[in-house]
RNA sequence: CGGGGCGUAGCGCAGUCCGGUUUAGCGCGCAUGGUUUGGGACCAUGAGGUCCUCGGUUCGAAUCCGAGCGCCCCGACCA
């Protein structure tokens, strides 16, 4: 991507309602756009962030068997009626009332949904286990949207659910998802706990949330819980066991805040002149950076490695806006490009000098080894 | 939802208390020209405003009064 040509826009200041870093920084280097209370636009780099987090989740729930589909994010509310959280919910639920008068509403979770869609194509304990997952946008009218994306009325989350015969069936689910959420929190850069908490709403009978550490109050990036059979029960949704008997499934879920996980890798990796993206959800892996524009050799040299950046699949971010070096320093600080490629004056002995923006060592290398050093660097 | 605060140019703010030299300003950003170019360069010129909205008071309102809308912070709840 050439930055003249790209959209992020970066700025010194922060808006004055911006309160968190996380916040501050998402806004000052160009990754949202707020559009009102809670809701946000997420610019190019900051939905390439949050689709690499995306990425890094749909890995590794994969890789535990789950299965990935798409509910909807609009829901009757005659499935919350059955499972009796119509009301509990309350004004936290965006409903409204369509044009044949039915009450419908904009999912602020998918038990009902999911537990519907297994009672109607699950019967027999042969096709269990089952683990069903999305990635999809939820809506809670939060009393009080805070943080920027931290707690936001439309959010990403990930959420899947899983259905077993029997107990034990439901240990080993949890078991597997607990283990993929410490991947995937570890995967994305951020140091957290696991705790054991209060289900909630979401009910069952045991529950544990993983916390991101930062300095600003402590963040839930995800929660798993065990169910059991509420929703089963109270929603009919039965399988035959292998004795002929009709059995209500046991239920656990499952949930991540995706969107929310961007903002704890900030909070978690920054320093006082910006992000310092962990190198597995940075928009760009690497940032060439020109030092001078207008110095024919150093453009021309800076546009060669982009080329060679490109082809070789490493996505990188071409600093091509005729800038002065020091405000492209700056900038390239603020959005935590985890490498640069500083074309400047040593272009004259054949060398650029490579930076690690987390620690800030730097090496000159010559021209010709940039794309050698940095892959072996990324493949470390 | 309880308590507090804010709303003036794209962003950050001053001016509001005490109405009238304010033709509504400053910094950043933006445009044009020139000089610059390794840590947010400089000079010159310029564009950009329903002072949140509606109503009221007044000879006169960004400024006073009322209502509404929007936004933020503290609390309780959440991924």
């Amino acid at each position: 991507m050439r930055w003249s040509q790209y959209f992020m826009p970066t700025s010194k200041e922060a808006p004055s309602d911006a309160d968190t870093i996380s916040h501050k920084l998402m806004s000052r280097a160009g990754l949202i756009d707020k559009t009102s209370s809670g809701v946000y636009t997420y610019l190019p780099a900051g939905y390439r962030v949050l689709r690499k987090v995306e990425d890094i989740v749909r890995k590794e729930m994969n890789r535990t068997g789950a299965i990935e589909i798409l509910m909807p994010a609009l829901q009757p509310a005659n499935l919350w009626k059955e499972s009796g959280r119509l009301d509990k919910m309350g004004e936290e639920m965006i409903r409204f009332t369509d044009r044949h008068k039915r009450l419908m509403l904009f999912g602020p979770t998918h038990e009902e949904v999911v537990t519907d869609i297994v009672r109607k194509n699950y019967n027999s304990w042969k096709q269990l286990p089952v683990i069903l997952y999305q990635i999809q946008t939820k809506f809670r009218d939060e009393m009080r949207p805070r943080f920027g994306i931290v707690r936001s009325r439309e959010f990403l989350m990930k959420d899947a659910y899983s259905f077993e015969m029997n107990e034990e069936g439901l240990d080993i689910s949890y078991g597997k998802m607990k283990e993929a959420y410490k991947n995937i929190f570890s995967g994305c850069g951020l140091d957290f706990s696991i705790q054991q908490a209060d289900s909630g709403v979401i009910g069952g009978k045991f529950s544990e949330e993983f916390v991101a550490k930062g300095e600003c109050p402590e963040l839930e990036v995800g929660h798993i819980f065990k169910l059991g059979t509420q929703y089963s029960e109270s929603m009919k949704a039965f399988f035959v066991d292998r004795n002929g008997e009709e059995k209500p499934f046991i239920m656990g879920c499952y949930g991540i805040g995706v969107s929310r996980i961007v903002a704890a890798a900030i909070e978690g990796n920054y320093d006082e002149k910006g992000i310092i993206w962990p190198v597995s959800i940075a928009p760009f892996k690497v940032i060439v950076i020109p030092a001078n524009t207008e110095n024919s050799q150093m453009l021309e040299t800076a546009e060669k490695l982009y080329k060679s950046f490109t082809d070789s699949n490493i996505e990188v971010l071409l600093d091509d806006r005729n800038e002065s070096a020091g405000s492209k320093f700056a900038d390239a600080d603020l959005c935590g490009i985890p490498l640069w490629v500083i074309v400047g004056r040593k272009i004259t002995e054949g060398k650029a000098e490579i930076r690690i923006r987390r620690g800030r060592k730097s090496e000159d290398v010559e021209t010709g080894r940039v794309i050698e050093w940095v892959s072996d660097f990324l493949n470390r």
